[in-house]
DNA sequence: GTCTATACCTGGATAGAC
DNA sequence: GTCTATCCAGGTATAGAC
């Protein structure tokens, strides 16, 4: 049951990188940190940019589940993006590295092809959330990209302050009257 | 009135930066981009970093003034928070490296000792004028940080999804509605 | 599959002429 | 102050033994 060693070196580099980032990561502090050679890492990895391509793919793809499991789950815009929001400060409480790498980091720099974070597939799902919502009657009529930057915008940008450490309180803390002000924005 | 070599330098290293990235960018770039010689850039600036840092003073400083100045022609927080918004809305369109540069790029990895974005002088203007409008009675009473990121929080969203060519429309399309939901989220 | 040694090159920075 | 030539470190990636 103990990690493989692939597990291991992608492990060892979204700590990384999320900390020092990709540019400030060489393939040998990888090796280093992680307790393999270079030979393994580039058994298991075509070049330092596929390590940041799997890392990215992975992350995104637990992330979009996560958002599928409360669609799932609830049935109302409201509830669901109140819980899209607590997810958010959740994990970045408990796992600032993912968030940092999925939802801070500059992912056109290091993986050029790749298409912006935002229109990746968490953040389409939530956007579709916003959607529902207003078909439903729930969200006041306004541009999809207005409602949704307004009920999550805030929320993204308070983890993102957080994570630059310029918050002292857990993100719990805020969660209720973040909320609240979200909603406010859109809700009818 | 020509503009000066070190000036050119500086316009040329925002452009190379804000379009590829810090470190995508090399020094013999900017030389090549600014036809300048290599011996005048390092004349100017005593490495890499330093004209990174000296981009994010003149940068910063330039939007700190424009805070104080909407802070001097306006009184309350309503007009205040609405003409920031409209402020970075305009400049993201007109001048995008700036925005680029000021509000999406990632400094803590090129400038190590820099402070986070977050508390450079024209966000805790924002902040400022934020809770003004709390003590003055025009703002709920919510955590400081919360009611800055509800109010500023969805515009930010809006440039950083501009900038990344996620919207076809020009953002001063989006100012009237974006700036209703800010404001019901936090207005009393 | 895993390792070490090393090739190769980009890019930051300096030296020193003009 | 401006330029060219050059140095040199560090980092990606490969070769090839085990």
């Amino acid at each position: 049951m103990k990690p493989d060693k692939r597990e291991i070196i992608l492990d060892t580099a979204l700590d990384l990188f999320s900390q020092r980032g990709y540019f400030n990561t060489s393939v040998h502090d990888i090796q280093k940190q992680a307790n393999v050679s270079i030979g393994s890492i580039y058994h298991y990895f075509k070049n330092k940019e596929a390590i940041a391509k799997a890392l990215f793919d992975e992350l995104s793809h637990t992330m979009a589940k996560a958002m599928i499991d409360i669609m799932e789950k609830h049935t109302t815009a409201h509830d669901r993006c109140r819980e899209v929001i607590s997810y958010l400060f959740t994990m970045t409480e408990e796992n600032p590295q993912v968030m940092h790498y999925i939802l801070y980091a500059k992912h056109k720099e290091f993986l050029p092809d790749q298409k912006p974070v935002c229109s990746s597939r968490p953040f389409e799902l939530m956007k579709e959330m916003v959607i529902q919502g207003m078909e439903d009657g729930e969200i006041r009529q306004v541009d999809p990209n207005v409602a949704a930057t307004s009920i999550f915008g805030g929320a993204i940008r308070l983890t993102h302050l957080r994570l630059d450490g310029a918050l002292e309180k857990h993100l719990s803390e805020y969660l209720d009257e973040c909320w609240q002000c979200a909603w406010r924005s859109v809700g009818q």
